[in-house]
DNA sequence: TGATTTACTACACGCCGTTCAGTTAACGAC
DNA sequence: GTCGTTAACTGAACGGCGTGTAGTAAATCA
């Protein structure tokens, strides 16, 4: 039983890792990003805010791997939404994904807050980790759904800037090269455009600018996709 | 020389004041939002922290008028660059209102951040206040903007919802009917799409989900832009 | 000139992240 | 089964933070 011996020591370090992550997660639910100390975690634990340092280098490490559970989730949750609904139907997997997004933020606003805002006074995202891996897979996410519309889209595209893969950094090119070797570079140029107008209601909606507005976000932000899909030549 | 009694002490006092928002947005630039420390402003200032507690009640306080004023550049630097557009070009008039956007975030993320971000762990903006209102102004020249734009903007409309004035807050529809009787419900809902559209890609941008993706934001803003300002009937 | 208001210091409290020497318990090898 | 090793954890410390409060000194007002 060679394989029993990589156990105990190292499943209770699992266990506790995680639940170092659990309580970060609900402290900052009711709290705000900002809740999310050391001491507070350790003192829900029982232990003091020292211990935690056996598990996570500094603070900031532990905001990147919560960055990066938190971002996979909500990826995932636009995954799914947009592969209940056909491919056929590139209209509809775009706005089942941009549904699903806008659902997640709303119920987790502070995760939100903790990937696309400052989480905390002086944390700085690393280059790579969790978090870009996450990031990587959101855009493969929107490039596969631009790569669906781009066919109708080019029809309706205006005078657009003319763009050259080295417009775009070579991760990216690279990557979207190898999922989508048909699509040109204005491609990707329409991708962050399309993400950009998707984030753009939901980061004001999650931050509270648009509260003292609208009773009726939702309907903006679907009037707003809806445009989007249409401006991509597609129906819905 | 009554009016003259008013100074001294009252000049001082503004002089004190002003010296402490300098320095605040100073820490701000080089360091981030969290940088802004009452005992660093202090410190820089030769005084005690609980000094500052005779300008401002507390930090937060400190840090609402911080973005009010931060709101209000913003605000009129779009406006001067709006105006600097003969109001017959419509669609001219909205790209320089988000050029110069775009450009005065890039020149202050930290400002950029403050305004639309989370400053600080706990801090919660007041429902009024100096933010607040140049929200409200900045919301009016938007308001402006797609004003101009709606005749054309009718024309190219989608089958959205059809909004009531009851679906916004009754501060902006007195606020709306007052500044342009002429518009419907329907117009404040387009203008929190405008406002998002811009919005979205700043958003991404300052906070550095760009920066991995591409060298050239600019060229992407400015073709989402143009594609906003079609989408509205205007030409450019 | 005397009373009062104001700006400010000094100090205290409790919070924070981080470090480090020391203790305890589990582990792998013999 | 015992022993050296390693990992988890404690407890105390350091410096920094926002926030109060008591006291002082100066400017202002009557």
């Amino acid at each position: 039983m060679k394989e029993q011996t990589v156990s105990r020591r190292a499943r209770l370090r699992v266990q506790t890792s995680d639940e170092i992550k659990t309580i970060a997660l609900q402290l900052m639910a009711d709290g705000g990003p900002g809740a999310i100390s050391l001491r507070a975690i350790a003192r829900e634990m029982g232990m003091t805010a020292g211990a935690i340092y056996s598990y996570f280098a500094t603070r900031d490490d532990l905001i990147t791997t919560l960055i990066g559970d938190l971002y996979t989730s909500a990826v995932e949750a636009g995954e799914s939404a947009r592969d209940a609904v056909p491919p056929t139907d590139a209209g509809g997997r775009i706005m089942a994904w941009a549904r699903a997004m806008r659902e997640w933020a709303l119920a987790n606003p502070e995760g939100f807050r903790l990937i696309y805002g400052d989480p905390v006074p002086g944390y700085h995202p690393p280059e790579d980790g969790p978090g870009k891996a996450a990031e990587l897979r959101a855009c493969t996410g929107l490039l596969g759904l631009v790569a669906a519309a781009w066919p109708t889209a080019q029809a309706h595209r205006g005078d657009d800037r003319h763009y050259d893969w080295a417009d775009f950094t070579p991760g990216l090119v690279a990557h979207a090269r190898e999922e989508f070797p048909d699509l040109p570079p204005a491609a990707l140029a329409l991708t962050m455009r399309v993400w950009g107008r998707m984030h753009g209601l939901m980061a004001l909606e999650i931050y509270g600018h648009l509260r003292t507005l609208t009773h009726d976000p939702a309907s903006v932000y679907h009037d707003e996709i809806r445009d989007l899909i249409t401006s991509l030549g597609l129906t819905l």
